[in-house]
DNA sequence: TTGCTATTACGAAAGCTTTCGTATAATATT
DNA sequence: AATATTATACGAAAGCTTTCGTAATAGCAA
């Protein structure tokens, strides 16, 4: 637990990653068929197996083999693997500026008023200190 | 011209593309020596010039080829290129919720008031219709 | 029981990206 | 001119992720 972790799921690992967190503990079969569902490409059973075999390697996911059909659950926290990917992805992306990929979004995003409302509250809410 | 343009730089093809966006047209050496000073890791000479001609064939990265020592220079457009990547990482990483994202990136970051009054100043803008 | 289907396990191939060694050539230095 | 330095070209190895074929097994149905 000292040891720090280093989060860094594949695109294959992150797609799954969101069914678990959208669906909670699930099958393979279920993984696999909702990723199908959603995605053009065709993705076959076992590879989807195999990928989350290796999450539970990882830790990413946890797994219950009590049954004959493994159940799945996601092993990290979805907040904090965005919150990490961000930093990342800024970093990477927008070399360090978090306010200019704020504006692109912003820019390119059709907000509506509720959530352009929403961030006014967030605004003021940092204005004031937390 | 007409076909669509798929832009999916890889990792070490973007840290390059920050350096030619943020340097304008560069040599390999440049290109290297910037890199080895930020990163932490030390990129071979080699590797990087590999990188950029891999780049020249993609047309990620256009060349001028006159001199003995070439110059590259980006050749996709920063702000297209972030918004493309920002699309694709909001579908993977926050579901397509960019305001999710949005909400994280302010919650996260520690804005400036002048970052907080340009926001809201696009908000603004946005909120009477451009 | 006898088969039929669904599931896990496993290894290896396929596909990418990154890294590096080496060869060749151009330029600079002494 | 001879030598050293710097640059490009190229191929192949190394390292990952994804995909798939196959085998073994458990559970279900006839």
């Amino acid at each position: 637990m000292t040891a720090k972790n280093i989060i860094k799921p594949t695109e294959s690992e992150l797609e799954i990653l969101q069914v678990l967190w959208e669906h909670g503990p699930s099958s393979v079969r279920f993984v696999n068929d909702t990723l199908n569902e959603k995605g053009t490409k065709e993705i076959g059973y076992t590879t989807t197996l195999k990928i989350m075999q290796i999450m539970a390697e990882k830790n990413l996911a946890k797994r219950n083999t009590d049954k004959r059909t493994h159940i799945y659950d996601a092993n990290v926290n979805e907040s904090h693997t965005q919150k990490h990917l961000l930093k990342n992805f800024v970093d990477s992306t927008f070399r360090g500026s978090a306010m200019k990929m704020v504006m692109q979004a912003l820019g390119n995003h059709n907000a509506s008023e509720k959530e352009l409302d929403e961030i006014k509250a967030l605004i003021t809410k940092i204005e004031k200190g937390e």
